[in-house]
Order: C-alpha cells, then structure tokens, then sequence
DNA sequence: TAACTTTTATTAATGCTTAAATTATTTGTT
DNA sequence: AACAAATAATTTAAGCATTAATAAAAGTTA
C-alpha cells in the first residue's frame, strides 16, 4: 500500500482511527479485546481510549464475562457525541435519515420531488428536508458531525459534482457538495447513490467481514454499481465508477437514454421487463389493457408461474448475470450485494441471476463469491450517507 | 485508506520507502528536493539517507547547479545494491532478464516452450534460464533481491498459484511462486502477465504520473487486463482481477477456449482477425491458399489499404473498444495503456480501439483518459516482473 | 575578500509506542 | 472469610522517530 509521510502526529491519528472503527464493529468490546484486534499494546489501547473518552465519542457501558478473572470493561460509541444526515436524491425522491453516533436512526423524512427539471427548487427542498429534520428532533446543527448525500451518477466523486445523469435535466456539473455544505453550513460529503449503499451495507447491514464488495442495485428505471475494498468506496479519477448500468451488455441492443445502445440499464432494468412481457403477448395475440401492465404486475405474475412473466424476468437476469459475470472478472469480489427495487420484489430475478453466477464453465470461483440481497429498502441511500459520515469522521 | 497499526518502527520504514520510492522516481535528487517531496524535514532526510547511504542501498552522485548557494549532492540508487529477476511463462516462451537494482537491463534470456503441457518440464526449464543468466553474468544468488514472475491468468494473486490458464494443460493449481522461490532459493513474487506489464510500464515506461491505468494487452492468441492504482497493482480476492479476456462482448458469439461464447478474447484475438479475413474472402468467392493467411499478412493487408483486412481489424477494434470502455465505466481510469503482440503489429487496432473511445455519447470523459501504447514489447512481462521486485522491496 | 544564499548536518525537544512492572478486580478454593 | 490465582487495566520508564531550531559547509556575487 502506498502511504504519504507519516509522524507521531499522523501515525496517532491512524492508531485512534483504528481504535474508533473497531468499536464500532464490535458495538461493544473491551480494551483487552481491542489491544487483540488493533494489535496496539494495553498501554497504547489506555491512553487512546482514555482521550477518547474525555472527548466523548465513546463511553463505558456496563461489563462483560469473567473469564477467570477480573471484568472486562466494555465499550461502545456515545450515541450522544453527535449525529449523522444521510439524503438521498432520485428523480422522484428525497429520502433523508438522521442518526445518532452509533449510526441508530433517530428519525426519517421523506418527500416527493414535483419537477427534476426545476433544479434549483429541488435543491430548496433538499436543504428544507435537512432543516426540518433537524428542527422537529430539536438537534443544533453544530453537534451534526455530517451530512452524507447520495446521488445518482455519472458523479464526480473527487468534487462532488453531479455530471450529467440523464434523467436530471438540466443538471449538468451541479456541486452539489459544496452547494449543499454552504447552504446548510454542515460538513458534507457524497457519494454516488450505490456507492453509498454498499457502504451502508457494509457497515450496518451484511456487507461486514468481506474484503471486496460489489453492489448492483437493479431499479425499475435505473442500474447502478458500487464497490468497496477493505471498507473504502472504490473511487475513480476525477470520473465516477462503477458505472455499471451503461456498460454494454448486448452490441446494437435497446437504445439507452444515455445515448447508447444495448447498455444493461436498457437490457435488464424493470422497465426492460415489462416490455419483454408485452412484446411477448402481443405477439402471442392476446389483447386488451395489456399497454398498462405494470412491474408488480409482470412482478406478481412470476411469482404466480406465468410463463410470459417468468420469461420477462429471466432474461432481466440473464442480462444481468453476463454484466455482473464481466465485473466479477474485472473486479474479483468475495462478495456481491443485489440491491434496489426491482431487485427488492423479485425473488426470481435475484435467484435467476445467482444461478447464472455459479454456472460459468471458467470462472468458477464466481460461484463461491458470496451473494445476498440487500439489508435496506428504499432508504439504503440514506442510510449509506449516514455511513459515509461516520466513515469519514477521521479528523479526531 | 484502511491503515493498519503503526508504530515507530513501521512509520521509519514507511518514510524510507517514500524516500526509496521517489529517488527511484527521479533517478537523481538532492536531499533539498526530497524534503519537498516527500514532505519530510531535512534532519529525517538527512537520517534515512544516511541509513541508505551505509547500507549502499544508494549513493551521492556528482552535483547539481547551484541556485545560487551550495551546489546540491546528488542521491541516485546504488546499481550494484543488488539484481533483481523478472520471468514471463507464456505458452511458447519463456523470457527473462536481469537486471540491477535501478532497473537497468543487464542481460535478457529466450527460450522456446517444447510442449507446454509437460508442466515439470517447463518449471525446470524456468529454473534453468534463471540459474543460467545468473552464471554466465556471475551474479551470486545471495545478491538477488528477488525473482517476479509473469504468468498467465487466471491466477490467484494472494497465493501465487496458477489456476486454470485453457492454454495449459495440466497445469491446475500449480502453486507456482513457491515452487521457483524453494527450488532457486530466491524471494519469488508473481503477477499475471498483464498486471505485470502495467507495474512495469508505471516504473519504466510512460506510466509514471497516472493515478489509475488501465492496460489491455492484445496478443494474437490472447487478450489481458492489468490495473494500477497509485502505482500498486489492484489485487482480487482470493482469484485473479483483470480478467479482460473473458468478459462477454458478444451475447452468443465465438464459442471461446475457456467454454464460454463471445469472450473478448475470442472475438478480437489476434486470430479473430485472420479468421474475419478469412470468412470474408471466401464469401466474396476468392480462392486459393487463403487459409494459410497469418495475422502478418492481415496487418499488412490493413496497412496497404486492403479493404478485408481493414475490415478484419476494425471489426476486432470495434469489440476491443466495446469491452475497454465497459471496463472504463467501471474502473475510471486516468490512462489506458494498449499492448500486446497483436496490438503492437497494427497501428490501425490502436487508432480504430481509440476512435471508439473517444466518442461514447455519454462517458464523455472516456475521451479525456489518456491513451498510449505500451513502451516494451515482448519482454513487457519480464520488464514489470523487475519491476514487481523492486516495488516490492519494501523490508528495508 | 566579505557578505549572502543555498544545502546539509547537528542537537535538543517533543510525542508517540512499547515493554515491564504495578495495581485493580473477579473467581475459585480452602 | 481469607487467600491464591487469573484476568483486566494502568502506570512508568525507556526507546525511537520526527521536528524545529541552529550550526556548519559550500558555493555565488559584488
């Protein structure tokens, strides 16, 4: 690994980092059992924890097992340090989370976006939400350690600028980081919509103990990607990455609202599903309302064994199965998180892609990456957000 | 970034390393300059260099110019501070070399692969062109810093095991990093040929200054993937990353050696573009001895202005552009270097590979990422296995 | 030659981890 | 209830590395 310049200064802030996240895994953990996992001595572990401890980020908290012995002490983050926003922006959607230190969520806020377009109105209601959500849980703004946004891309995640997702007209190079930071006068960060998630995952939901984690979150409109290594966002350089739903999957396939054609956002995203199922029954002749079948329809039918639908869905995951089979080679995770919508209802389209996973005649470690559906719902942004804060809460 | 425990011990040799590093970088430099940077004080400076200094792992060459003060004393590695080995293993061929420990060539060494199934024979032969270039530049063992290995993918990283190349047979889990580290008695590394070539690209070709860069070497056989994050190799888990050869292009295309269909590999190989050739002169009714035309004859072909042969290598272009900006959406790289024999031969797969990049509708940055072909040709792969062990060389 | 600049070396101070010794607390045994 | 053993946490002195300030060395300019 490539390090910078390091002294006493540096090399303590790295030791209390280390302390800092191993509580936070463990929840609770003694100082016996931190000298073990940070490999400092008990001297060291005494003084971090000591600092960390007039400074309250962390508290003591009752005591575990005897082993023989003397009681371990046991413990944890002080909920009561500070808190954490998570928000997220869709097309359609502002989610936003307020959680204290430990990442507990203390309240959610969620309101509908009227017109994508009216760009400067959406960013209104962005700072509202984070206004209000303060407000009515009578938290001052000075004890918010961050605000963590989640957005879509393609996001420059070096300036934390939202290029030019083609849903959001006439968002093109928008700041949104330091807009949101100057408005609201809080600390913030962003992150792509699914890096965030992934990072949520890892540190709230499932994603814990695995080294490379890639995440697909599969929407009725959208695809994204996201991945973490040792814990950390995958970053590009001055691009976003992890673009996974404008990779190609299909040459001279679906024309894409990118531009493109045949990317895997056009070949497997909900939406892609729904057109399968009515390609086939009009083909098929049957007739009648079939225009208005919706996802849960297309959804429900497979679950219920009919065939059009079952078929729809499969080729989603068939798409699906090849991108991800291609970012599995690139990326060599040991774990893959499904995650998003369309994912969330369909449990043959989950089941469908993993078969496809563990069937490559080559690849054949694919079939031993870890694969599991998404612990979040429609807040997994927000509460990403909220991991990216407490992550990059360093500067102690 | 993850750090793990720091103490003073390691923070000296990770300062050291900084210092190493950047003397490597600059070739010569004045202690002045390596405060600036490495952003270390002079009294550190002046202590790591005195440590390297004695341990003649560097020594004071000539002067600077003045500035208008004392003439600066100029550092430079110490040549004769040790050998270091790099060795590719491909299907035909093994290449070595030697070199010193600022990565000057001293001698290389080629030998042709009988058959590469007979795998002990192979390995002796591998410990034989190591044990012979040795000798006959009387270089003793105990001066080698290390050996790095170039071996085909898929191989796991962590272990240093060859997996399963399809080229190979017999060759399953071959632990082969140990094997030649027990059998020469020399510290071994080993990388997949590709990531190989990209280390050493970043240390001794045109690398040097990119943050994130992508390689694809195109062979006429073969196709590889390498990718550098700040200058250190990005490693899968457990199995090999930067399988590009295998990432599906084509849904359904080219049944491929590794029982896939559409690989990259199989659709724009070397010998992709003969067979296109081929199937297009057949089908235009030409006749004659056309199926003895070799990928020479195509490139040629191509560069003449031969509208088949245009096409042949536009066609393998096109795909390799499809895959490279998929791998580009997910990996966000700032340079992409081209190689390979393949690749090397026809001036037109570059240009065609690059065109294609440049006008993506929408990853607009796809034509900002700067774009070069590779610096070493054949002998890329025993180059960056140099260069593996001097990057590695880290224990100071 | 003297004044000045730049580069390099030295020294005392500071701050960190470490190792070893010590104290504190709990359990088990008699 | 007293004592020994075991485990947990703290204290202390020592070692080491960086830093900041200062000194020394070497070259330039007037």
């Amino acid at each position: 690994m490539q390090y910078s310049r390091i002294n006493n200064k540096k090399m303590k802030s790295i030791n209390k980092q280390n302390v800092m996240n191993t509580i936070r895994k463990f929840g609770k953990i003694s100082r016996k059992d931190l000298t073990k996992r940070t490999k400092l001595t008990t001297g060291t572990i005494t003084n971090l924890t000591d600092e960390l401890l007039k400074s309250k980020l962390i508290q003591e908290k009752g005591s575990g097992e005897s082993e023989g012995g003397r009681k371990p002490i046991l413990l944890e983050l002080n909920p009561r340090a500070g808190y954490a926003i998570g928000l997220e922006l869709n097309t359609s959607q502002i989610w936003c989370a307020l959680s204290d230190f430990k990442g507990e969520i203390i309240d959610k806020l969620h309101e509908r976006v009227g017109f994508i377009e009216d760009r400067d109105g959406v960013i209104d209601s962005m700072v509202a939400c984070i206004d209000e959500i303060l407000r009515r849980n009578n938290v001052d703004k000075a004890a918010v350690f961050g605000i963590g946004l989640a957005v879509p891309g393609p996001f420059n995640d070096q300036k934390g600028v939202i290029v030019n997702p083609p849903n959001f007209r006439g968002w093109h190079n928008v700041p949104i980081r330091d807009i949101i930071e100057e408005r609201t006068g809080i600390k913030t960060y962003a992150e792509k919509e699914t890096q965030s998630s992934v990072l949520g995952e890892y540190w709230f939901g499932l994603g814990n103990g695995y080294k490379r984690i890639f995440q697909a979150n599969v929407y009725e409109i959208g695809i994204g990607g996201g991945f973490l290594v040792d814990g950390n966002i995958f970053h590009g350089d001055r691009f976003c990455s992890m673009e996974l739903g404008h990779t190609v999957v299909k040459i001279d396939g679906r024309p894409c609202i990118c531009g493109s054609r045949g990317c895997l956002e056009a070949q497997a995203n909900g939406l892609a599903a729904v057109r399968y199922a009515r390609e086939s029954r009009s083909g098929s002749g049957a007739l009648g309302g079939l225009d208005e079948i919706s996802l849960d329809d297309v959804v429900a039918g497979a679950e219920a064994g009919d065939a059009v639908c079952v078929m729809a869905i499969e080729k989603c995951a068939y798409y699906l199965g090849v991108s991800l089979m291609n970012a599995i080679g690139l990326l060599a995770p040991d774990a893959i998180v499904f995650g998003g919508d369309f994912m969330a209802k369909s449990r043959l389209l989950f089941e469908k892609t993993t078969e496809h996973l563990n069937s490559h005649p080559y690849f054949i470690h694919a079939g031993e990456v870890k694969k599991f559906r998404a612990s979040f719902g429609i807040d997994a942004g927000a509460i990403g957000g909220i991991a990216t804060v407490l992550n990059a809460f360093s500067e102690i």
